[in-house]
RNA sequence: GGUCGAGUGGUGGAACUGGCAGACACGUGGGACUCAAAAUCCCAUGCUAGCAAUAGCGUGAGGGUUCAAUUCCCUCCUCGACCACCA
């Protein structure tokens, strides 16, 4: 008979559901755990493969746990807001409203279709009013903790579309529309100073059990540094410049000082309240230039790239060494990092190497690696980082880099010619998106109030529904065109006010959305605190390594600012965080739709089943791998689940008792699947269950017995939840397996009184020996002798050493 | 350039805490069933030599520690992911 998984995915799904089995209820007992995938943009093409693997791995998690006897949060969600669907609104003149419904529905039906026990109960929509009402609720609570400020910043412009993108709208320094290279607009924007919080960010993932990989891609991020300020006189001036350096050990090997075009005593040369001797149009030119360059152009193809720059006339006076440093205008400097201008040690870094030859400054080395090679200085050996002895530096000499950093940044500060700061890599978060499908900024602008949150019993500030969405050429949100919106009243004075018409980045949806799940319903609060101090922190949450910055940073930043302020109960949101790997086209490339190597889930389930699908994806690598589809490889896990099933219907109804044999291997593969599926290795596990059935397939079906097809029914449910209901009910037993608790191993199985041991001499394998387990090494001596082989190969040695590790392995030295 | 990770058969990948390398699957070869094909089932399958028993080699390269190394240490090579003129 042949397993129809049509007939059987159409029997089961609906009923799942409509007995709701996978509802979780707050009072439930067994132990919480909260087991959290990243929510999807719910995008017009459907659910991706990559979707289907890391839910399915987290539904598997899910299942199993609860089989536990756990009590197992599951949620699911739509991260709505953004470009996609306004774009897709656009061009097709639709509603974004519209399309994220229509979208919304369809994932919705594919997920149910693999299987997923999601509590539809809990879903939340970050585009739904009554939940973006607590994102615009956080914004104002940010505020008026002087966390949200307003300041002008540049942004990415298209001078063709005449629009302002985001940055992932930016690809290679072009506009992603329609491939102009884009520029750079100041624009005053909404920014939220995370930077508060670098420190705390870097101190909580101490209570975190985030896999180390993920620790490290968050710290290297913030990257926490100890700076120094330092000031130098210029010669022939009442001015000064203020570089900032990490490095200042290298500072007696300084030979020039690099300002970024940006600078504000560039700004002094060009407006002439600086005098130079230099030619004023040649400076004014190469400032246009650099200035116009994008951000991204500037940093592309960033080492070996031919340095550009020009002398500004202005000498700066080396404190320790009294020379005169000459000042340059050069783009490699950027305006953001520091204090814009850099100190150039063209003897131990490579930029200011590279810069020094090209404009032929001195170069002075002050550091010798530990080889101590004093050979012509190249690229390649001049940066010292982790060791290095300090010369040429009058009082540092022979000092070890690290120590000389510390003495002499002492000895600057006690000298007030600088001062010590620390700062982060993390800079602080552009909040503003002048585009209309997100969360309007709740604030209202008044002329003699300045800016005022909305109250909060006005909240939520609605999107207001239009006609057209295309961003504007002046660079501002379209929402800006609708006046009935935009016109209010300032919530200060009474007086007439403005709307903020920009809308909030897809990350502020994204940030909290794990707190709604748990009260989804709730009109006065983000979640009540009593199921909040039940269900967090989320126990596991899975998700891919692109998020581990981005999301994961502002989602902690916003949980641990909440928390600040009470309302919240634990410091840190997530305690696990593991990392899914990536899935590849057949071709082993990325999958995408240009190269034609999509899959599509829906096409494979059609194809093999849901159940197929779902073990073939736990099956094709580790977890965190990066891994390429395969239809040979899938259409062998579909064979085991039709082999899976004739077995079952051949044997069962003739079953008798378990021998020997397959008591051991059950209770085997039973505990081999209880530790791995808790620990997300599922592909072995898979291969373990495949094992089982080869050996159960060639026994007598009297030799095993109803206890072990259902155990074997029970353990594949999580992975295989329709075949193994239907399994269930031909087994006669009551609905539904996936409510049934975890099989038990049972620990007289795993051990037996004899073992195999292997017999190597002088460490090479030359035979096998079978011993009871607790033999002596003796009684292993013995039984080796009585064994022709072995005893011919030992024949005429002499013995020096046996080495037995007790059931393990017997090593006879000769 | 930085950070993290990975190199194992023809392929994807197993191997607990240093203890039989290659589980499981794919692919390939052979066979059964069939008029034939598909499907299914059975056998073989790391490489080299040999009819065979067997022997030698084998986890990116080289060295080391150990009775024993895919696993630990040192040097080097290659690949991947993320980040990047961050001073």
């Amino acid at each position: 008979m042949q397993y129809d998984f049509k007939e059987v995915e159409k029997k089961w799904k609906n009923r799942w559901y409509d007995e709701n089995i996978y509802a979780t209820n707050d009072d439930a007992k067994g132990e919480k755990k909260y087991v959290l995938v990243e929510f999807p943009y719910p995008s017009g093409s459907g659910l991706h493969v990559g979707h289907a693997f890391s839910f399915t791995a987290g539904d598997v998690y899910s299942r199993y746990m609860r089989m536990r006897g756990y009590n197992v949060l599951f949620p699911m969600g739509w991260d709505a807001f953004g470009l996609p669907t306004e774009n897709y609104a656009i061009k097709t003149k639709r509603k974004p409203q519209e399309v994220t419904k229509e979208n919304t529905e369809m994932f919705k039906q594919q997920m149910k279709d693999l299987g997923f026990s999601f509590d539809w109960d809990r879903e939340v929509n970050t585009t739904d009013p009554d939940y973006y009402k607590w994102t615009q609720w956080i914004f104002i609570k940010l505020f008026e903790k002087g966390l949200a400020y307003k300041d002008e910043m540049p942004i990415n412009w298209c001078p063709s579309c005449k629009i302002g993108l985001a940055n992932e709208e930016v690809v290679d320094g072009n506009c992603e529309r329609c491939g102009t290279p884009t520029e750079k607009r100041n624009i005053s924007q909404w920014i939220v100073k995370i930077t508060d919080y670098a420190d705390r960010l870097i101190e909580g993932l101490k209570d975190t059990a985030f896999i180390d990989k993920v620790k490290a891609a968050q710290i290297n991020w913030i990257d926490r540094k100890e700076w120094i300020d330092i000031t130098y006189p210029i010669d022939g001036s009442s001015e000064s410049v203020t570089v900032a350096t990490t490095r200042p050990d290298t500072n007696f090997g300084a030979t020039f000082i690099v300002l970024a075009p940006e600078h504000r005593l560039v700004d002094l040369l060009l407006k002439g309240d600086i005098i130079t001797d230099q030619n004023i149009d040649s400076i004014r030119e190469y400032v246009k230039k650099a200035r116009n360059k994008s951000e991204l152009d500037r940093q592309k193809e960033v080492i070996g790239r031919e340095k550009t720059g020009v002398f500004t006339g202005m000498y700066a006076v080396n404190h320790l060494t009294g020379r005169k440093m000459p000042i340059w205008i050069t783009d490699f400097v950027l305006s953001s990092v520091g204090t814009g201008a850099v100190v150039g040690v063209p003897g131990h870094d490579v930029r200011d190497f590279e810069f020094a030859q090209q404009f032929e400054l001195p170069i002075v080395r002050v550091v010798v690696g530990k080889d101590g090679d004093m050979s012509e200085i190249t690229k390649k050996e001049q940066v010292q980082e982790e060791e290095g002895t300090m010369i040429n530096s009058g009082f540092l000499d022979g000092l070890d880099i690290k120590e000389a950093t510390r003495k002499v940044m002492d000895y600057i500060e006690d000298k007030g010619w600088g001062k010590r700061s620390i700062r982060y890599h993390l800079r602080d978060w552009i909040f503003s998106r002048q585009h209309y499908w997100g969360e309007p900024i709740p604030m209202i602008h008044c002329d003699s109030c300045g800016w005022n949150p909305v109250p909060e019993s006005d909240l939520p500030i609605k999107l207001p529904e239009l006609d057209h969405y295309e961003p504007t050429d002046t660079g501002e949100s379209p929402l800006a065109k609708v006046e009935e919106w935009v016109k209010t009243v300032c919530p200060k004075c009474g007086g007439v006010a403005r709307r903020e018409t920009d809308t909030m980045p897809n990350w502020a949806g994204s940030d909290w959305y794990f707190i709604r799940y748990l009260d989804n319903g709730n009109n006065s609060e983000i979640a009540s605190m009593d199921k909040m101090k039940a269900w967090l922190p989320v126990d596991v949450y899975i998700g891919g390594d692109e998020h581990n910055t981005l999301h994961l940073l502002y989602s902690r930043f916003i949980y641990q600012f909440l928390y600040d302020l009470g309302h919240v109960p634990t410091s840190e949101p997530y305690y696990q965080r593991i990392s899914h790997g990536v899935i590849l086209g057949p071709d082993n490339r990325r999958m995408s739709k240009s190269k034609g190597n999509v899959i599509v889930p829906e096409d494979v389930t059609v194809k093999v089943g849901v159940d197929a699908t779902r073990a073939y994806l736990m099956f094709i690598g580790p977890f965190d791998g990066t891994m390429a589809w395969n239809d040979n490889a899938l259409m062998g896990v579909k064979r085991f689940v039709d082999r899976l099933y004739r077995m079952f219907i051949t044997k069962y109804p003739e079953a008798g008792q378990d021998s020997e044999d397959v008591s051991r291997i059950l209770h085997k593969t039973i505990k081999f699947a209880t530790d791995g599926l808790a620990s997300f290795q599922n592909n072995t596990v898979v291969a373990k269950w495949m094992e089982l059935l080869n050996f159960l397939e060639k026994q007598d079906a009297s030799n095993i017995s109803k206890g072990t097809f259902e155990a074997f029914t029970k353990m594949i449910s999580p992975i295989m939840p329709y075949i193994a209901e239907d399994l269930w009910n031909f087994m006669g037993y009551e609905f539904s397996v996936h409510q049934q608790s975890w099989p038990e191993y049972d620990e007289k199985w795993l051990q037996s009184d004899v073992v195999e041991i292997p017999v190597q001499i002088n460490g090479k394998l030359k035979g096998k020996v079978e011993v009871s387990t607790d033999a002596t090494e003796e009684d292993v001596k013995i039984t080796v002798f009585a064994n022709d082989q072995l005893k011919a190969s030992l024949d005429g040695a002499n013995i020096r050493k046996i080495i037995y590790v007790k059931g393990k392995i017997a090593n006879i030295i000769v």
